[in-house]
DNA sequence: TTGTTTTATGTCAGATTAGACATAAGGCCA
DNA sequence: TGGCCTTATGTCTAATCTGACATAAAACAA
């Protein structure tokens, strides 16, 4: 990881850690933050591909442009309530939620 | 839905709705609220499978009994996020979460 | 370049959720 | 019946998250 991606993780409160790093974190949260950062990606993925700009999601959502940022950097402001309306607002279906988080590396038992 | 059980739902904020009452809610809404419910009764599903008490849960969560309790009913004061981690602190993988989320129902476009 | 649109970051007050605790209720066994 | 274990419900305060706002930065045209 270059350090000034992790110099702003860190200042948005993540305990920093890829790959190796991830020792950081028990496994389990390190699993929770991938599920976050897939569902995150999923969004923005979507919202992209069928042209809706970040402040028109938000107004679908009741919410703010800043916050669909945030959320879509998966901040750890933002909780996962937030990030399943987001991807139901831009039209995702449980079969395409299933599939985003189906693709997470289960962790070593 | 019976009517108990209907009057315990409101009595914890829910706007309660089954198939036609679902009207009540946005399309969106209702999904996001059988996603969560889905992912709840995961939770209770694993955990009883493993043997485990709601304490022992809590207890891996760094939560309380009454908590895993209010998780288990998909009670409002309960985020997504507490579901998530409780996942995979029974154990789930993200395929089993995956299965969980893929079975509900997509609203109709 | 300049102007326009979109996205990123920082902050704040108000709303919501957190864990904790007490206690009721249910289930089970002797 | 009476204990014992487990789960359910209600209620606190502290912690966290929310939408809003301002503004910077980036992306893209003209």
């Amino acid at each position: 990881m270059n350090s000034s991606k992790k110099r702003r993780l860190q200042r948005h409160g993540w305990a920093v850690a890829d790959a190796a790093e991830f020792l950081n974190l028990t496994p389990r949260e390190a699993q929770f933050v991938e599920v976050k950062l897939a569902l995150a990606a999923g969004v923005r993925r979507m919202r992209e591909q069928r042209g809706i700009t970040q402040a028109a999601l938000a107004e679908r959502l009741g919410s703010s442009q800043s916050r669909v940022a945030k959320m879509e950097a998966a901040d750890r402001s933002v909780t996962l309530d937030l990030i399943m309306r987001s991807l139901l607002a831009v039209g995702a279906t449980p079969g395409d939620i299933a599939k985003l988080i189906r693709r997470v590396e289960p962790h070593r038992a």
